[in-house]
DNA sequence: CCTGAATAATGAACATGTTAAGTAAATGGT
DNA sequence: ACCATTTACTTAACATGTTCATTATTCAGG
């Protein structure tokens, strides 16, 4: 199967069978349910994961959308504008900091939140059904501790 | 904890305790390991995963590529002409068939991945090392029985 | 106070993700 | 042999990912 002249210790996984290879396919996967909701609402799925933490956070700052929305920075930008110019969000000041962004989602942010739930919702139950609930759980699980164990001691 | 009025059968999970978010979590600080090594030697995360995937089937077509490097074809068109520029692949048409390109990795392109490997692959290393060679094991199972049901009747 | 360092956010530039449209080459019926 | 359809790939357009630079505040000393 492998050239055993290749066989130094350092040779690499096939890619198929690598860790980032089988999040980013299962990922995909799951997603591409997802995702023809969300895009029959006009939103993409960086803008729903957004809007998502503001409905459960009430209000928080940028840094901090960024960090549980698990979005760049810079990409977080761009996307609060466009939410903002969409009437979904209102962007202020932190009294205390002038640094830092106030964002809190409007209304209308909230309305279309609830209005698209029950379909996420349902899709994310028809993927559990599909993965069956016991292993999604221990997959949860496992992917919950492995992030523990790769957050820990981290370079930064 | 959640408010009672909005427990009507369709409420969203917490944001962070989804499956797209953990999947989303664990890959960003798997690849947080590997990117500086990537960009080190002037690649990106996708280059890479391109050549690996030319490194081990010797010539492929170009959806075939994109299936087994999970890229979508207009990224791959550009990819492939950033790696042929650089001279790390060669890029030709399938004899028998006009439409379908015919891809391979250059001397150049498999030098280059051999140079590389070693510190990959040491990186993947000391990653199962963190996470437990067990846990991970179990991990790499799980997602790929998950795969395998979500890949199942699938609409497509 | 004042100034250099640190912090929060944004802007810039390029690569990729994503969908839709376009092009060229096979294919299947007639 | 035609021609509509399908297939394989490419372009286009816009959103996001990624790194680096920049701006505006705040903070820490002196």
């Amino acid at each position: 199967m492998t050239d055993p002249e290749m066989r130094d210790g350092f040779e690499l996984s096939e890619t198929r069978h690598t860790l980032p290879m089988a999040l980013l396919r299962l990922r995909e996967l799951v997603m591409a349910e997802f995702r023809p909701i969300l895009s029959g609402h006009g939103v993409t799925e960086q803008q729903w994961r957004v809007m998502r933490v503001l409905f459960e956070v009430e209000e928080v700052t940028a840094s901090d959308l960024a960090d549980r929305a698990l979005i760049l920075a810079p990409s977080l930008s761009r996307i609060l504008k466009t939410l903002e110019a969409r009437g979904f969000i209102d962007l202020g000041r932190s009294p205390g900091d002038g640094r830092r962004a106030r964002i809190r989602l409007s209304d209308s942010g909230r309305a279309f939140i609830r209005s698209v739930s029950p379909e996420s919702a349902a899709v994310y139950a028809k993927i559990g059904e599909r993965i069956g609930a016991d292993r999604l759980e221990k997959l949860l699980t496992l992917l919950d501790q492995a992030n523990t164990a790769l957050d820990e001691n981290r370079t930064k």
